[in-house]
DNA sequence: GCGAAGTGGAGGTCGTTCCTCCGTTTACGT
DNA sequence: ACGTAAACGGAGGAACGACCTCCACTTCGC
């Protein structure tokens, strides 16, 4: 699309940036529920002017997400990498909730299919196996219960952006406090009681991915 | 307000009683969120109607939720009650998500001041005192880690709303396996990690639970 | 059977979001 | 330095949804 097209003139280029860097701020603060006039206000910036440049949110959306899913994804790689696999699997959770707290949008993002972007929807999925690896070596070094599989790391972030949600105006380094209870309920050891219900199937993690919305306005 | 008013005509009561049903269903299905107009369509009945017999949503809202309300705190009397200190707390927080699994409004009730009745807020305020006797009791039988208070029981009951309200349409009693987690890094024993962070205070969870709002429609 | 009480739903008001239209301004090649 | 294509901004139209009222009609109950 932007191959060989002839180049943006100077002020053009300028909102652009103005633009891109807005809904940067935005989308990290308050989540992918923001206006199109709400961008274009916090940029300085005429409403037209956003839409000439993109089409509509989405494309926007896509444009800033793509780079932060990209740290997602090394943020897997490297909790792989660790020596420790649980201190791995501690980094996972912990990188991934701090990476929410700091941006509200990804959490949208992560968790519901409503803006969904297929190459967003492509990137999540690279991370499953990645999870399952994370998960296997915990489970291989003993230090994960194992009656917890690859399919509940999902929820236990989910639970965590709840609290960001809540609380994040209030304190918000308050998640840490519930990880922190959360993986003392996940650590393998003694006094366990075995976990009820089976977790969701991938398919039904589809199912209420799509079904799911992010919060209000 | 109802001491001595005359009497509704019949019509009037049978109408003013499907839409307290209606509402009841609406309410317990998809939270506190629908409109007037849905629970008059559910009634079987016009808009006017409804209107006629409850000046706004609130007051609707707080004829059906006395009731439940009430049971919330009569749960807590009951588990005070139980023998054993850690079966009674388990008790409230499996019994009060369950209530919400069952009805979402009472949810929003109880985790948001946004439609807040003055009853209902005092109401909430009666069960805290009944909370801190309950951790009180658990942690003198030293079932309880010391290090967590009555002030995160709320806090576990909104991550497990979330689960509730991510995953209730697919498994609803999904949440009793993350309830079986939290509680295992809620018990006392050993390989516990120090919780970081404090809990919220009773100013901040009040000011977080001002500027929370349920779900989207 | 008559008057008061009650009814329903069409539709007005208001607020919100998305997006376009178009008169004006700006960049930049010549 | 000037003409033209490109870009601009913001007013405002279209679509929506929620809330609530108005009023011509129906029903109840004495």
């Amino acid at each position: 699309m932007s191959t060989s097209e002839r180049p943006l003139r100077r002020d053009a280029s300028r909102n652009r940036e103005r633009v891109l860097q807005a809904a940067r701020e935005l989308f990290a603060e308050r989540g992918l529920e923001v206006t199109m006039d709400e961008i274009a206000r916090h940029a300085g910036v005429g409403v037209a002017t956003a839409y000439r440049r993109f089409g509509h949110r989405d494309e926007l959306i896509g444009a800033l997400f793509e780079a932060r899913m990209h740290d997602y994804v090394a943020l897997a790689e490297e909790s792989l990498a660790a020596d420790d696999p649980w201190e791995g699997l501690v980094g996972f959770l912990g990188g991934g909730v701090a990476m929410q707290a700091a941006d509200r949008g990804l959490k949208d993002l992560l968790m519901s299919h409503s803006h969904s972007l297929e190459r967003v929807i492509r990137v999540r999925e690279g991370v499953l196996p990645l999870i399952e690896q994370l998960v296997a070596r915990a489970h291989a070094a003993g230090a994960l219960r194992p009656d917890v599989g690859a399919r509940d790391l999902p929820m236990v972030s989910l639970m965590l952006g709840q609290v960001i949600d809540f609380s994040g105006d209030q304190a918000p380094e308050l998640w840490r406090r519930y990880l922190a209870l959360l993986l003392d309920g996940l650590r393998a050891g003694d006094g366990r009681t075995p976990l009820p219900e089976a977790p969701l199937t991938t398919a039904q993690l589809d199912a209420a991915m799509s079904a799911w919305r992010p919060r209000r306005r």
